[in-house]
Order: structure tokens, then C-alpha cells, then sequence
RNA sequence: GGGCGCUUAGCUCAGUUGGUUAGAGCGCAGCCUUCACACGGCUGAGGUCGGAGGUUCGAGUCCUCUAGCGCCCA
């Protein structure tokens, strides 16, 4: 579709995000069509990023990746499937709405619908499950909106019509439609296990949120007596634990202690009688080799406690204080001294680990229990990512999905997936290996996906955990909270022989992970669902292989016995300009909006382009200034082009090609080849550097070569090689034409944006709906033909050694410190036939672009090419 | 402690299955402005490829050891 030519005067970078961002939603430019057949789609499965932080320079980086890999499927003709998808569901939303609104939850309020929110209020406003939940629905819209412009700015080519969120009614169908589908086969168990437990956030984690800190800590020595006479000591960081201490552990080949293995030993403080056990996790080597077992101090833990036996006396309450409730003398606490135990015990209560910790070492040193002062040590401490404090181990009741047992089966998951940058297989492979715990799926939050689920309540009124109350697929999603299960009424609610809801929330992954579901319309659009799935590529940062890549594989696995996609396409880190890893503590965090007003969208694009999959890569201004030039250049170029042809009316028939033009096309032509060998595999950074280079081929040395041709200019006063033909110019013009067309579609995924306006110059439609390059196009384009794709007449040759010859005349002319319009007296080449040959085909062109007055060919029978440049100023 | 990756010009990086004088961009230096582009162009000077050893006719490119950096897991 070719229109009127069109070119501004003057190009510009400026303002082209937001007008061509409008226009491609005006005409649908990326709307998918999901009426073509499953062979022609391109699906992708796009990250939905948290939205309650901010965007970062590291989501522009990878999304843009997935972007060009988008566009360029898109140009070959597939129907691209590109959703994305807000992450606005869970913890981060919670704190954000908290901060923002000032406002904290308490479910044991009522509902105000009248309520607003004072931002400015000092203290935090205690509000109701509802209307937080409110709140947070309101705050993640509006962030929806800016995460939204940014994308359009940086010119994501996705279908905004298919955006979905981790919290909408969508995905808690969904979600909950997946947890009752699993539940029925004895994937998803309930246990009121001891669990890692946030006593910030009161709620439950799970393995792939923690991360290992170090801490400094301190190595207390205490003494134990022996029942029958005698003591053992032990090293604890955690003395505060002893009231729950149910235990002592020593290695079973460890020869100091194999006698007392089996006895009675007395708690200091607390005189409580608890048994040594041995067990093969006790750490010889660690403190005296014997050590306490409290219920619970960390996972080892509660190894020793599960395998020994042990009874559980648990202290540590969910806000992370000793509990006021323990009794010392009591059955579940018995002592031979309670009244000196709760005595001691009464100076712990309702202190923090820390505080209490300070308190006990104190009366340890009392009691003469302290053998030595504590010793400074630092050692790796579990923290739940998003938080401040040491996880406590807490025995609750959660909802837990069997990975344990799938282990080997996503191994091989791993393996069947295509890896890009390959080596990240292992990353995965070290985590699935390394999995200790099930999933456990329950959140004790209240911004998040119920778990559908209640609790029938027996004539006494406890809650009988073992007949859970499910609701039909056809109710979801259901909340609960706030209505009542199939054959129950509300007013049974808490009571007697009626129901209570489970309270939890599932954990946010528990919805990410089925992000193929919820983008693809698994329940609410299966047709399409069964075409875009599973997914042909899954983008995404290495951080998150852990957590997102293998819960949608687990998911994936379990629901559906495949994969959910077929490749993963793994970014690098984006570090700050100095090359540190960026973090908000360090305050080097780079937001990407000023850099798409100073730079442009594709000039940010063409830095992103720059980072291999898998690569860390730095925000590098330098990198995104080439970009802009490269931007720049393209418009320019493009006008030169569309220059020549609307000087005046030239019909573009062609009876006889220019063997210099044969030549770049046939340059052009192979490096469409290698670019789109590339890209075939993802490589779009080679693809990038063929194209660019063979893009400033084009401007640097193509178009210097033919510009006097294309102009019609004969120059013969001066310079007599120079002759002018119809048939000459007519071959440049459109060998320029073909050239700029297929340079402009072969950038377009990377530049979007300078592309579509150039290309708007002398197009109605958009570059972005036109097919990427194909092999022998742009000689097929010259009217050239041959017995493959590839005409024999198209050597590179005759360019090859024009670019040399024009190349020396320039190194002459600088050396000299002379103007390129300097003339040249005299040009001598020496070279074999086939070299003279192909320089006396570009002889006229040579002549015009050297400003030569004459050229000397003569024959030599080697390989080299010698070219002397006699200049008139100088000889 | 286990694993993965990286180490090539001042800087940031390419170097495919080992093969002629190791590439690019930036930066730097010099030159050049009416006729696409100074938000520019041309030209040039810079590395022997972290270190040691080995395989080979031949290694940046394979093997072993080693140093430093980064990341993942425990």
C-alpha cells in the first residue's frame, strides 16, 4: 500500500511515542485475532509485574527483549499472542495501601461504607477486611494506569485488550477453580505442621520466599544437669527458647556423648526433664556437639522433634512475643520447680525473641547456668524476603501443595524446556533438588484469593478440619468470608452444628504461576485457550525462576501433564552505570521514564537490544546515545531517499539493473539471511549488529557511492568519468528505494517508533503489520531472478571493492588534512582482471564520490588490491 | 561448602564447529559544514586475548590447575 510521499523538511525523535502509541491503539495495530489456526499463533507469556512498586530500568530491559521477539514473529506473519498481565494481588499491595492510605486491616471490624481515607493521619486507621480490600482495588487501578502509559511509551507492541491481574474476578476463578482440581486429587493436603512464619506480616512463607542473611549473633554456653548426676553443656544463639526446649541432640557416632543418649537432662531456669536424642543432623564440629531442641527455633528443629518424638511446647506466639499463656507445673509444661520456672518465665512474657533473649542471658548468668560470655557470631539467618525479622517457626494449619514427591518429574520438566541462555537450566535444576518442604499455599493475609474452602462446626462448636466444605465449579469464585456454603445459611456462621470459613488467602504465586490460564481464557474462553496453549515463550528475570518459572511448571505439570511453555527466555541483571547491582538501599535504582524523554523509546530499546539473554548489563547512557543516532540516521536516510524521488515524478520501471546496485542488494540480502538466521533463534542482539552495520554500509558508503547518479548529475566540466543514463538512474532510485524499505522493516522491532514515522512518509499502513525481510526479497525486488532464491548475478563483489577504492581515496585525502571535495588527479588501481572487472563497473559512481578526474586500471596477477591516490593539491 | 557464569583494546562487549595480519561501538586524536543527517560525516592510533601448564602442524576458541569478580543453592 503505497500513498503520496510525504517527507517533513526537518526530522525529528520527538513526540513520536505518544503519537504513534495512539494511533496503534486507534487501528488495533497489535489486536490478536484469535480466529486464525493454532499453528499460526505466537503466544507469549508475559511477566505481570508487581504493581504496587515501581517500574524499574530491569523491566524495560527484559520486556523490551520480548517485545522485538514479538514484533519480528509478528512480521513473520504469525498472530501474535501477547497479553500483560498486573501483579496486583498480596503482600506489596497491602503495605503499599497501608503507607499510602494510612490505614492498617482488622478483621474484626465492621464494614464503613462510608469511609474515607484521611492519607495525612499520623497514626494508622484501623479499617475493616472490606474496606481495605477496597482500598487496595482502588490504589492498584490507579497504579495499573501508570505502569500502562509506560509500556505504551516504551512501545510494547501487546494487545491491550487481553490485560488481566492476579486479583481480578478472572483470576480468582481461575485460582480457585486450579485448588479445588488438585484438592480432589490428593495434590493440595492440609497440615498443621510447624511452618517459617513472619511475625511482621503474620503469616506463613514459603521456601522459595526466604533468603539467607547474615546475622550477628551470639554463642551463649549453658549447662544442663543430668538426671542421674552430672552435666552436659550446650552453645545456643537463641537462650530464650530453653522454656520450649523438649530436648537435647548429639550425633549418633559422636563418642563423647553416646552414654547420655537416652537420659533425662534438667532445663536451667526451668527444670523441665527432656531426653537426649541422637540424630544424624547434629553438628559435631558446631559449638560442644550437643545441642538444644526447642520447639522452634529453626527447621533442624523440628527434624529432631518430628523424628524424635519430642513433645511440643510451643512460647513463640504469632506476633513473634513469648506467649502469656504458658504454665509451668502444667501437663503440656512440667516442671520440678514450677514456681521457679514460671517465676523466671514471668520476666519473658510478651517480650520479642531479642528482648527476651537479653533478659534470659541475664538470668542465666543469676542462675550460674552461663558457663562463659556470650561469643560474637555471625551465621545465616532465614528471612522471609519482603521482611525485617528472623522467621519464627510457628505449628499452624496450612493448605500445602505436594512438590516433594514430583521432584524427579519437574527435574525432568526442566530438561524438556528450551533454555535461553541455556546454562539457566541449572539454576532451576539446583533448586528443585534442593526443595525440603511441600508448597504451602495459605497466606494469613487479607488482600488476596480466598481459599475456597469452609469448615463445618460440630454440636460443641469446634471446627472439624477434616470434612472441609467445597463449593461446585459452577459457584466460583466464592468468598468464604462473606457468604455462606451450599445447604447452610449465614446465620450459622460460628455456630454450633453450622460452618465457619477458612480465613486464608493463597499465595500470590499460587495465581501468577497460572498465568497461561488466566491470559489465555482457560475457563472463560477454552477455544482460545487451546490455541495459544501452552505458550511458545516465556520471558522473564532470573530472579524469578524459583518462584514464577517453577510453580507454572509445577502447575503445568500437575493440571495438565506438559509444559506451560516451550521456551524460556531468561534476562540479566540490569546494574547501575558503574556496573553495581542496583538496590533501593543504595539508592542507584534508575526509573526509566527520564530516559525515554532524553533518549527516546528506541533508543532505550536499542541499549536493551544490546543485552544477550542471560547477561548482565548496564544502564548505559553511552549505548542509549548510539541508539539515538542510529534513530536519527534512519529518518534521515529515509528522507535522502524519498528526496531523490519526489525531486520530481520518476516512474520506477527498471529495464536494466546497475551492477554496483546488484551488488549492495546482494550485501543487504546476506545480511538479511544472518539476521534472520538470528533471530530464528532468539539471538536478537547478533541480529541487531548485522542489520545496523549493514544499515551504515547503506548510508555510509551505497549511498555516497550513487547519490550523483540518483540526482541525475553529470558533473562534466570537471569531472569527465562522470556520465548520466536513464537506466543508471533508474536502477539507483530504485535500488535506494528497496534498500530503505528493507532496512526500515528489518529495524522496525528494535525502533519502533522512528520506523513507523518513516515509514508513514510513503506508506498508509504500518511497518509493523508488513513482513519482516525475506531472503532474496530485495533482489527479486530489482527484477533480479535466478534458478534458486539467490540470481546469479548477485556477487557483492563489485561493492566490495568499490567501498575499498572509495575507502583509500578518503584515508588519502584525511592524511593529507584535505576536504573530501578535494579532487583527485589521478586514481591508479592495480588488481587482478576479475578486481578491474568489478571497479570498471562502478567507474562513473567512483569518479563522482571521489571527486576523481581520472582512473587508471591496471592488471596484476595477485590477490591484492593497490590503489595510489594522486591529489592535484599536493602533487 | 556445592554449582553456574564471567575475565579479549582506556570503557562496554562480539568472537559460531580450533585455522590466514584478533573485531565492533564508545572514548580519544586529526580532518571535514550550502544540495539526508553537526542530535552529523570521514580517517586514524590503541589489545596477543586473567595467570601457569598441556593437547595439536596450528588455540582467544579444547583439557588440567590457578587467581579475581558476579550470581544461584546450602
Amino acid at each position: 500500500m503505497v500513498a503520496v510521499i510525504n517527507v517533513p523538511d526537518k526530522v525529528s525523535l520527538d513526540g513520536l511515542e505518544e503519537k504513534w502509541s495512539q494511533v496503534w491503539e486507534a487501528r488495533g495495530t497489535y489486536r490478536f485475532d484469535e480466529s486464525v489456526p493454532k499453528e499460526a499463533i505466537y503466544s507469549i507469556d508475559t511477566p505481570p509485574p508487581t504493581v504496587s512498586g515501581s517500574l524499574h530500568i530491569g523491566h524495560v530491559f527484559s520486556y523490551a527483549h520480548a517485545d522485538i521477539i514479538a514484533r519480528y514473529q509478528r512480521m513473520q506473519g504469525r498472530e501474535v499472542f501477547y497479553p500483560v498481565g498486573w501483579d496486583d494481588n498480596g503482600v506489596p499491595t497491602e503495605r503499599r495501601v497501608q503507607n499510602y492510605f494510612s490505614v492498617r486491616c482488622d478483621p474484626s471490624l465492621d464494614y464503613e461504607p462510608d469511609f474515607v481515607p484521611d492519607p495525612a493521619a499520623k497514626e494508622l486507621r484501623p479499617v475493616s477486611r472490606a474496606n481495605f480490600i477496597e482500598l487496595c482495588e482502588q490504589l492498584t487501578q490507579l497504579d495499573e494506569q501508570v505502569y500502562e502509559m509506560l509500556w505504551r511509551r516504551v512501545g510494547l507492541s501487546v494487545d491491550w485488550s487481553l490485560t488481566y491481574t492476579t486479583v481480578g474476578l478472572e483470576s480468582r476463578k481461575v485460582s480457585q477453580a486450579a485448588f479445588l482440581s488438585l484438592l480432589e486429587r490428593g495434590e493440595i493436603y492440609q497440615s498443621s505442621s510447624p511452618t517459617l512464619w513472619d511475625v511482621d506480616f503474620q503469616t506463613a512463607v514459603s521456601q522459595a520466599e526466604l533468603e539467607d542473611r547474615p546475622v550477628t549473633g551470639k554463642y551463649h554456653r549453658i549447662r544442663f544437669r543430668l538426671m542421674e548426676g552430672g552435666e552436659v553443656e550446650i552453645e545456643t544463639s537463641r537462650p530464650e527458647l530453653i522454656p520450649a526446649c523438649v530436648g537435647l541432640v548429639v550425633h549418633p557416632d559422636d563418642t563423647r556423648y553416646r552414654s547420655i543418649v537416652g537420659q533425662q537432662v534438667i532445663t536451667p531456669l526451668f527444670h523441665v526433664p527432656v531426653r537426649v536424642i541422637a540424630h544424624p543432623l547434629a553438628d559435631p564440629e558446631k559449638g560442644t556437639g550437643a545441642a538444644m531442641v526447642c520447639t522452634f527455633g529453626d527447621l533442624t528443629d523440628v527434624a529432631w522433634w518430628r523424628d524424635g518424638g519430642l513433645p511440643l511446647r510451643v512460647i513463640v506466639g504469632r506476633d513473634g512475643r513469648l506467649v502469656d499463656t504458658v504454665v509451668f507445673g502444667s501437663e503440656e509444661f512440667p516442671s520440678l520447680d514450677h514456681e521457679d520456672a514460671n517465676a523466671n518465665y514471668r520476666q519473658l512474657v510478651r517480650r520479642r525473641s531479642e528482648a527476651a533473649r537479653e533478659r534470659i542471658t541475664e538470668l542465666l548468668e543469676r542462675s550460674g547456668d552461663l558457663l562463659a560470655p556470650p561469643v560474637n557470631v555471625k551465621h545465616a539467618v532465614k528471612f522471609y524476603e519482603k521482611g525485617e525479622r528472623p522467621l519464627e517457626v510457628v505449628a499452624s494449619r496450612q493448605w500445602f501443595l505436594r512438590l516433594l514427591e514430583h521432584r524427579d518429574a519437574l527435574i525432568q520438566r526442566g530438561r524438556e524446556l528450551e533454555w535461553l541462555p541455556p546454562h539457566m537450566r541449572v539454576r532451576y535444576e539446583n533448586w528443585v533438588t534442593g526443595l525440603n518442604a511441600d508448597w504451602n499455599l495459605s497466606r494469613q493475609r487479607f488482600f488476596g484469593i480466598p481459599i475456597p474452602v469452609w469448615y463445618p462446626l460440630d454440636a460443641k462448636g469446634d471446627v472439624d478440619y477434616t470434612h472441609p466444605l467445597i463449593p461446585k465449579m459452577e459457584d466460583l469464585p466464592v468468598d468464604p468470608l462473606g457468604q455462606a456454603p451450599r445447604g447452610y445459611t449465614e446465620d450459622q456462621r460460628g455456630q454450633p452444628g453450622g460452618f465457619t470459613a477458612d480465613p486464608d488467602v493463597m499465595d500470590t504465586w499460587a495465581t501468577s504461576s497460572l498465568s497461561p490460564q488466566l491470559a489465555g481464557g482457560w475457563l472463560s474462553n477454552p477455544s482460545r485457550y487451546a490455541k495459544v496453549f501452552p505458550m511458545d515463550l516465556r520471558p522473564q528475570g532470573q530472579e524469578i525462576i524459583r518462584t514464577w518459572l517453577f510453580y507454572t511448571v509445577v502447575r503445568s505439570d500437575l493440571e495438565f501433564g506438559e509444559l506451560p511453555f516451550k521456551q524460556a527466555l531468561i534476562s540479566g541483571f540490569v546494574l547501575d552505570p558503574d556496573r553495581k547491582k542496583m538496590s533501593k538501599s543504595k539508592g542507584n535504582v534508575v526509573t526509566p521514564l527520564p530516559l525515554v524523554e532524553r533518549f527516546g523509546a528506541d533508543a532505550l530499546r536499542y541499549w536493551a537490544a544490546s543485552g544477550r539473554p542471560g547477561v548482565d548489563t548496564a544502564a548505559d547512557e553511552g549505548q542509549m546515545k548510539i541508539g539515538r543516532r542510529l534513530a536519527i540516521k534512519v529518518a534521515n536516510a529515509t528522507r535522502f531517499v524519498l528526496g531523490t524521488l519526489t525531486r520530481e515524478e520518476v516512474a520506477l520501471d527498471l529495464t536494466e539493473p546497475h551492477p554496483l546496485d546488484v551488488a549492495f542488494l546482494a550485501v543487504l540480502d546476506s545480511a538479511v539471511r544472518d539476521a534472520a538466521a538470528r533471530l530464528a533463534r532468539n539471538d536478537y542482539t547478533g541480529a541487531l549488529e548485522t542489520i545496523e552495520r549493514v544499515f551504515w554500509e547503506f548510508c555510509d558508503d551505497y549511498l555516497e557511492l550513487v547519490k550523483v547518479r540518483a540526482y541525475g548529475d553529470t558533473m562534466e566540466d570537471d569531472l569527465p568519468l562522470v556520465t548520466a543514463t536513464r537506466a543508471g538512474r533508474l536502477s539507483a532510485l530504485r535500488t535506494l528505494r528497496l534498500a530503505n524499505e528493507l532496512l526500515l522493516r528489518s529495524l522496525a522491532p528494535y525502533l519502533p517508533f522512528v520506523t513507523e514515522e518513516a515509514w508513514s512518509w510513503f506508506h498508509d499502513d504500518s511497518v509493523h503489520r508488513n513482513a519482516w525481510p525475506q531472503p532474496g526479497e530485495c533482489l527479486r525486488g530489482l527484477g533480479l531472478t535466478g534458478k534458486g532464491d539467490v540470481p546469479e548475478q548477485a556477487s557483492s563483489g563489485v561493492f566490495r571493492v568499490a567501498q575499498e577504492v572509495l575507502a583509500e581515496v578518503r584515508r588519502v585525502k584525511s592524511e593529507h588534512r584535505l576536504s573530501p571535495k578535494t579532487p583527485v588527479d589521478r586514481l591508479v588501481v592495480r588488481a587482478n582482471s576479475a578486481r578491474l572487472e568489478a571497479v570498471g563497473c562502478a567507474l562513473s559512481d567512483l569518479a563522482a564520490a571521489g571527486m576523481v578526474r581520472l582512473i587508471e586500471l591496471h592488471e596484476t596477477t595477485d590477490e591484492s588490491l593497490f590503489v595510489e591516490v594522486v591529489l592535484a593539491a599536493i602533487s
